[in-house]
DNA sequence: GTTTATACGGAACATTGTTCCGTTTAGCAA
DNA sequence: TTGCTAAACGGAACAATGTTCCGTATAAAC
């Protein structure tokens, strides 16, 4: 891949994302295009549909989320490391709620957002869920994908409720995750 | 108000929901406009907005769906009545997958959606829930919003599943309310 | 029958996704 | 360094669709 093309790839993602936070995933193409100093052909070419253009997107973000994982898991210690995971997967979550209307909107290009989903964070919350058992500071009988549907779950629904409901609703699961803990 | 707008009205909604019916929520106004045989503007003078002719078209087939209570009411026992109705709303749901969309589209003209459902299905069903535990042939202790809404989770989620799974599921869910059932 | 307020139709406009093609340029070889 | 070429670029043009506007037609009142 030329070196200009590959700058203006990543260039134009990083934009793009800008532009859905601050514009909404309904941004239109052009005004990505013009933010990011190309045109839209150049869009096109890359991602030949709009849609493309938002899975591309959604797919960096999660792999950003399931990143941050290694990163609390070497500064902090195994339940703060987890409880702070959890914090930034439900800021992902509550953040991007275009992701479940596009989930929804029977558009192939998001086919495969579900899979790479589990593929992602599902690990990356297993390795914080197992490091804490083992650790002896939650409990161990707790189903890492379970617990990924309820966060999503919780911040849906308590999207429209006042400030900090998600945040307290998800700290409330996250400290019953103490409960029952063994110790090694 | 005139009687051809009248009549226009009324052929319009009835010509939306079919075209709904064939080809989706998301068809052009053009199209809805043209089979009604009027002009775009008189669409547009009726409803200001493309998604108050969707709210309209939803709010009639809410409509139609609590009538439908009364009348399974007059023809049919207390229990086949309950369960005819509660396919007949399955169906409903199932077919209106627009719905969803519209209702999470924050679409200022759907928000009154929601208050209306409540305030026709729930009472039309609670009339059917009660005619059949006076009867004596189902239990007493089931909400009627919690049965809407177990329904309408139901047929959501199963829509992608093999024919007839969701009238299963619903038709379960009827035959659990006849256990507990105390006679009068 | 005349008048008038109302309704109508559809062309025109605005926005946005998508395509197309002439132009520019990065990478490479001589 | 220079010349060449395939790749990439930009943005005008096209297509689809929501929305507005206004000249025309007509129902209803007198």
């Amino acid at each position: 891949m030329r070196a200009d093309a590959q700058r203006n790839l990543d260039t134009l993602l990083q934009t793009t994302m800008a532009v859905f936070a601050s514009d909404g995933v309904d941004a239109p193409v052009r005004l990505i295009a013009e933010k990011a100093g190309v045109g839209v052909g150049t869009v096109y070419r890359h991602f030949p549909q709009r849609s493309d253009l938002v899975a591309a997107v959604f797919r960096r973000e999660i792999d950003a989320c399931a990143a941050a994982a290694a990163v609390l898991s070497a500064k902090h210690e195994p339940f703060e490391a987890l409880a702070a995971w959890m914090q930034r997967y439900a800021a992902f979550v509550a953040a991007k709620r275009g992701l479940a209307k596009a989930l929804h909107s029977g558009d192939p290009a998001f086919d495969t957002l579900p899979g790479y989903f589990d593929e992602r964070l599902r690990p990356a919350l297993r390795k914080l869920l197992e490091t804490a058992a083992a650790a002896g500071v939650v409990r161990a009988d707790v189903d890492a994908d379970e617990l990924l549907g309820a966060v999503a779950s919780l911040c849906m629904s308590a999207h429209n409720a006042g400030s900090g409901r998600a945040e307290r609703m998800v700290a409330l699961l996250v400290d019953g995750l103490r409960h029952g803990a063994t110790s090694p």
